[in-house]
DNA sequence: TATGAATGAGCATTCATTCAT
DNA sequence: AATGAATGAATGCTCATTCAT
């Protein structure tokens, strides 16, 4: 009878682990002794549970998104205000949403010249196309390809607006981040 | 007998084999003797140049914002179309505007947990912002403090629609990334 | 409620794993964690059974020996035929024989630069020449030391063979390897 | 203008550590950083001459064929001799010739499993083979394929004896090792 | 200025081994 | 007896950097 181990939570605790390291220190401290230290964790054992570093940095890209999702939902009283919910989840409003970023801006550098990451990162970014356009259409902004495009267009805003402010945070505090997100809303 | 070296010119001849090599396969292979080889020099002339591979770096990025500026300068008919042929500037439409875009998320990512990076990095989208208003304003689209919000919200939706064209291309043909943007401009 | 398991048996089908592993990727495949898996047991099961792989890699040897020993022990109707079928089963003639010198020659590597293993080595070798000397006697060839000479020369002349039969499979076919000893025999 | 460095001198050094390593404490002990330490140079520098740890080893093995092969070319008075100074060449009787073997031994272990070393350890033999076969014909013992497969028979005799010494090596003194090998030549 | 040999710290990864269950 | 999680030392290898020429 071997020792009890919720192999799925101790993915988490590491790629959480890695995450936080991340966006603490950049994807170069990012290294597997770090990591499973950052994890109170032996390095032997962060190959248990994840083949490579390229795969702990794939889970960890992709339980960043998981979280992401889990927060779109929240449950907000109409259409509208679900879509806005959404694309607040895509701005670095909090540590978390902030951590977020800096994972994804990681993985980007990293999916440069690795297909199998640029085509995770592609299809990350699809699946969130879909979600908004859906919301879009439920708001009664738009309804089927226009719906796509209007997704596109809000998705692009409120992603440049996550860049600016990611690394000009004092140009960009909470409250400015939503308000250029109701004016985008508003028009 | 000094040989004669033009310094300037070889350290934009190594700042562009870096940035092709970034582009090309991604931060990870941009090491000093992949860039010395992809330039055609050796490791040890490399340091010749750069104190290290931090500066080597930061200088890649920043050779590469030179260019986006210089291209523009290119001169255009009236102010309107002067401030869109400068966010055409930041469209992956090209190899060239592609391989800037791959420079900076590659600077980005590891811009975090690097004080001077984030700062130069921080600094640039200043600059480009200033840039972007004083078109805003001789546009005669916006004045003063109301100028930089608009520019703000222009490179938002630019940048925005960049990443989105970085890794899903597909979707995102030059034609399509240029009618997003007339779009935006028309608005 | 103690599970029934016959020790050695279990020993046996763990060597016999080793053995199979060394002779399909050689010495550097055959892991704990690779001779487990072979075994279908796991790594942890491996310890109850061998203290330490020094042990596992001796006692396959000793396994791999006993199983040519045992082979010896099939009647043959006259000494002369005897000390003919011993000597062929130093011949890697089919795939058992072939297992066994893979296991010898890995555990000759392994022997230098540890005592223990040599004298190991040394020993199954004395072992085996006491034998064949003993049906050199009895064939009528020689009588004493005279006898253990003969022994050495006629297992050198085999191992030489078997050396070659070995990395060379193309060039000695079984029957040539046999066609060698028939003619060893009559000189 | 670089620091001069015979490079080939040095790819000697280092395969004379690794031989070295091997025979006096087994290959498990030849580790780059060992080998490195050995030849008095750091890791990064083996790299520099070894593309890894396999290339290392396969020169290491050629390496010691190639002293081998050199040491045939001592003159000898007559075919005969020359034969016998050939085969003696194969008995581990100096530290020279027992490195060798060693290396050898080392090597075969290692090229279960790998074709490629597989396939040098088989060519080397042939090698030696047509080399002995050359002596034996000038020796006029025999001709054409006979003398193939006496060279074989002769091949097989000296290393089988050899592999007999290297483990036990109080049974077999040089001059043992040498008065087996005049029994068989006047055979 | 240019070279490339040399360095050694640091990396991801593998492995034998231990141990709680 | 059996498991497999955990360990951490060790391995092969890469890399930025230094330096003699």
């Amino acid at each position: 009878m071997p020792r009890f181990v919720d192999v799925e939570e101790r993915r988490v605790e590491l790629t959480d682990a890695a995450a936080r390291l991340i966006a603490r220190a950049g994807i170069g401290a990012a290294t597997m002794r770090e990591v499973a230290a950052e994890a109170g964790l032996s390095t032997g054992s962060l190959t248990h549970y994840f083949a490579d570093k390229r795969e702990l940095l794939l889970c960890t890209f992709q339980a960043s998104l998981s979280g992401r999702r889990s927060q779109r939902a929240e449950r907000a009283p109409d259409a509208a205000s679900q879509l806005r919910a959404t694309l607040e989840g895509a701005l670095p409003v909090d540590d978390d949403r902030r951590r977020h970023w800096m994972v994804t801006v990681a993985f980007c550098a990293q999916a440069a010249g690795d297909d199998e990451l640029a085509d995770a990162q592609r299809d990350a970014y699809r699946e969130f196309r879909s979600h908004v356009a859906r919301q879009v259409e439920r708001a009664g902004i738009a309804d089927g390809d226009r719906a796509v495009v209007v997704a596109e267009r809000f998705i692009a805003a409120v992603d440049g607006v996550a860049i600016q402010a990611l690394f000009d945070p004092e140009s960009w505090p909470a409250e400015r981040q939503l308000a250029a997100l109701d004016d985008l809303l508003r028009a």
